[in-house]
DNA sequence: TGTACATCAGTGAACGCGCGTTCACTGATGTAC
DNA sequence: TGTACATCAGTGAACGCGCGTTCACTGATGTAC
């Protein structure tokens, strides 16, 4: 069952697309090559053709998060109007705390997805998110316009907001909500 | 082999101990039933003795580790003085963002350890880390002496900085020393 | 452009390992008399 | 207090399941002529 190069290449793209989405959701141990492999539509038995491992598919889909994230960030720190780019900054941090991105753990933040387990996965992951990481900062402290150790303290709050609002979302939607409803609404200071 | 009652006390009390380590450095996934036993000094045949299942541990060690965490912050809150309960809250927080701190993962904030990956534990675990978070922040804002809202916020920040932090302190260092410090030296605002 | 053959992405069964859990057995403790 | 028996925490082998990985096979694509 040959196919077209275009369609492997289609194939493997759609593998890591999906596997960026179900890791953030569920963790990398939380979901199997079988499932990643189904959800792009194939079976398991082709997923070495496209990858050397699972820990490499990990590493390329978490490298990937971040190209999307960081390129969000990069996009409103490229904006030239000064007022228009904290505009977008203020906007990009309301939403980073709102109970819409809290629900949406498929397209979350790569950080507050796979920080709490960086310290035992394998280097392909690590060295994705430590590049990833460092890239990010970058682009926020741009985006914020302001210095960069004040533009990591909000990240911070950001960071632990989201993922405090996260580990309770199921349990005590109550708590939840004041979470988002409190670190949210952060007045720019 | 039957023992004494007060061993078999003593041995499941050093198995939650010890659980309340392992699965902080490693997390629930990371440390298995055998290994848990082995920590304690025993074999992991007469683990079921103690306990209906590795959820049932799971859910122990996490209200354990919350124990302790709530009772170090309810201290502080407890301090009549009010000089004296400030300069102790300051240097909890001073130490919650510190290299040692960082470093030390099996004696973590349950938070920084757990929010990660609690929407995929068991219900055990779930209900354990609701009722600690609740009660963990209820302390914290007395011992903060501060507005709930605004002791939220602080503690956003310390567990989005410690989180961060360790997410990469084995693969940049570098990065990590910076976010302690800039985290770490909060002036009380 | 047409034909013949090699390539290789996809398939599904199978392997092997780790891990949670079960089980038959042991022997000192705890208890009934 | 002493004796006889039941209890039950601990042991280590074994089971069963899930999951990453391998493998033989298929057949359409890509290529050489």
């Amino acid at each position: 069952m040959r196919i077209t190069k275009q369609q492997t290449a289609g194939n493997r793209e759609r593998v890591v697309k999906e596997a960026a989405r179900l890791f953030r959701e569920r963790g990398f141990e939380g979901v199997g090559v079988a499932e990643l492999m189904a959800a792009a539509g194939l079976t398991h038995g082709g997923f070495y053709n496209h990858f050397g491992s699972k820990d490499e598919l990990e590493g390329a889909a978490c490298a990937r998060v971040f190209e999307i994230s960081v390129a969000k960030v990069a996009a409103i720190a490229n904006i030239a109007d000064e007022a228009e780019r904290e505009a977008a900054f203020n906007a990009y941090r309301a939403h980073y705390v709102s109970r819409e991105a809290r629900d949406a753990s498929g397209a979350s933040c790569p950080m507050v997805a796979f920080a709490g387990d960086m310290s035992r996965q394998n280097e392909a992951v690590r060295g994705a998110y430590a590049a990833g990481l460092a890239g990010y900062l970058e682009a926020f402290t741009k985006a914020s316009g302001k210095p960069r150790h004040e533009a990591m303290r909000i990240f911070a709050g950001l960071v632990g907001a989201l993922t405090l609002a996260r580990s309770v979302a199921a349990t005590d939607a109550e708590l939840s909500d004041e979470i988002i409803r409190v670190m949210g609404s952060c007045e720019t200071k």
